[in-house]
DNA sequence: AATAAACTTAGCCAAATGGCAAACTATGGG
DNA sequence: CCCATAGTTTGCCATTTGGCTAAGTTTATT
């Protein structure tokens, strides 16, 4: 477990916006270029455009530029990490289940037991 | 799928910190006090009750006086929307690589089929 | 050659974020 | 009653974020 985690925050960070969420849910359709990942925000160019760099820095994004055109796609490998934390996470959740059934456990053992 | 998202946001947001995930990681082996969750952070105790907060604004942490000290516990299924939302995602990937996969199938009987 | 299309860059602004110190409010123990 | 413990509130600050307009730049298209 690394303690500085830049990916996580990053993608995270990238995943806390409901604009980027919906360019990425757009780009998961398939490839895109920048003003038709615009049109459903209802932002201007600019902001869209800042929304894309924070979706490239957390590698969900790649872009390419082919004549006038800057064309996105979806990086899904990008969402591992975060899959791998939500893992963690619940493993971590169940040891604690199963500490807490042994627990259990011994408390009946006691009262069959008795002193 | 809801326009306004809010709960993935704060979700989101809220895990985009990595001093807010190590707490949160804390919380998971079991409930503790402000004070325990705050050592390994290394920061002072207001500004680890900020954080709190937004652990608590996101659902994934719940809080409880028992008289002087607050106990602070992990709230699992607060994970479940980022969950959702993940395999919303790759279903609609998955769907986009089928289609490819006709795509291509089309391709290679036209070749076949010849004109 | 001139215009339109598709970005791109620069700079501005208000609001949110993440840190702190200092002062205040319980509550539990001696 | 007194004091330490455990939070809590308040205000301050620098930085980041998310939006914009205005002014480039680079390719098509006519």
């Amino acid at each position: 477990m690394a303690k500085h985690d830049p990916d996580l925050s990053l993608l995270f960070h990238a995943l806390s916006d409901p604009t980027r969420r919906l360019m990425l849910g757009r780009l998961a359709r398939g490839p895109a270029p920048v003003t038709e990942l615009a049109a459903p925000t209802g932002f201007k160019l600019p902001t869209v455009l800042r929304h894309l760099s924070v979706l490239e820095a957390a590698g969900l994004v790649t872009t390419q530029k082919d004549g006038r055109v800057r064309s996105c796609a979806f990086m899904p490998q990008a969402l591992q990490p975060m899959h791998d934390w939500l893992e963690e996470q619940r493993a971590i959740w169940d040891a604690r289940l199963d500490r807490l059934d042994d627990y259990v456990m011994t408390l009946m053992k006691e009262q069959t037991d008795g002193p």
